[in-house]
DNA sequence: CTAAATGCAAAATTTTTGCAGTCCC
DNA sequence: GGGACTGCAAAAATTTTGCATTTAG
């Protein structure tokens, strides 16, 4: 659950984003080189904007349309994936392996989870029906420890 | 999966939603019925402007601002749902039992699927170790059956 | 050098809010 | 009758777009 991300990994996932804009004729510009290591460093599912900030100590003159604009790039190129939420700012992920999320309905924390027993097991037999299937994930809701220590020091049980 | 929603089963509905507002002293006003019988109604989980459309035939007067309003109040008694998307527009659902959910990256359609046997079955121990868990729910995605034979007839094998 | 990408400003889209009038209980 | 609810209009929040300039390849 907790794994950090190793500066080998990242590197690694750098070189493999580098790899796929040069096939795709994509140009590596400064802007998306930051942009996606940004994301690709944070675990936590950011939106544009929150990227935005985090860039700007950076790079100053980074403007938001192009956060968004390059977002979208990304995704039509599958590098990053939007996250399914019920919030109002779209967030995002470089994270494209199989993997679910468990979200803290308290601090809104999306956190990454994998389970590959649930991966390599059938889904019921209608919904093979239905059409054809491309990923099935696991979404869970409900309170980290975190927010709910803070809960408990308010209401003692 | 295509189960058409009975006349009984709505006129249920509405009745455990009236109360659920007399209970919680929420007025039941036009307006509000009229909105909860609509996504009541609704198969295909529909946003707050979709909603205001479809009202507006027999309500002219329905302002977009109040079916927002009043999604947000009925969210916050549970007698409704946001339905988790990557959509700019949120979507609604009154549906509040457990189901899950199978999208149409073509069309778009959102439809509610059952597994019990899902249901039951427990989470890995490392997510049982993050905190308190409300809810675990599937969601799939992929190509409907329409929108495959669509394919098809454009680009035969 | 040239097509693609960026930054700026302005627009479009989606959602929220202040306020005056209306309606449920 | 009184407080909650609605409609209107205006604002806020989020995302997209047109265009002149810059930049990667």
């Amino acid at each position: 659950m907790s794994e950090k991300k190793t500066k080998n990994s990242l590197q690694q996932q750098m070189e493999s984003f580098e790899e796929t804009c040069r096939t795709a004729d994509l140009k590596l510009t400064h802007q998306r080189l930051e942009i996606y290591r940004e994301l690709a460093r944070a675990t936590d599912h950011p939106s544009a904007e929150v990227l935005h900030k985090r860039l700007q100590k950076a790079m100053p003159t980074l403007s938001l349309d192009t956060v968004y604009r390059t977002l979208t790039t990304f995704e039509q190129y599958h590098l990053v994936k939007k996250v399914q939420t019920v919030d109002s700012q779209a967030h995002f992920e470089a994270q494209m392996s199989q993997h679910h999320h468990v979200i803290c309905d308290s601090c809104k924390e999306i956190m990454d989870f994998h389970w590959s027993s649930f991966d390599g097991s059938p889904l019921p037999e209608d919904i093979r029906q239905w059409g054809a299937i491309k990923n099935k994930s696991v979404t869970i809701h409900g309170t980290c420890r975190r927010c709910q220590e803070v809960k408990e020091r308010k209401n003692p049980a």
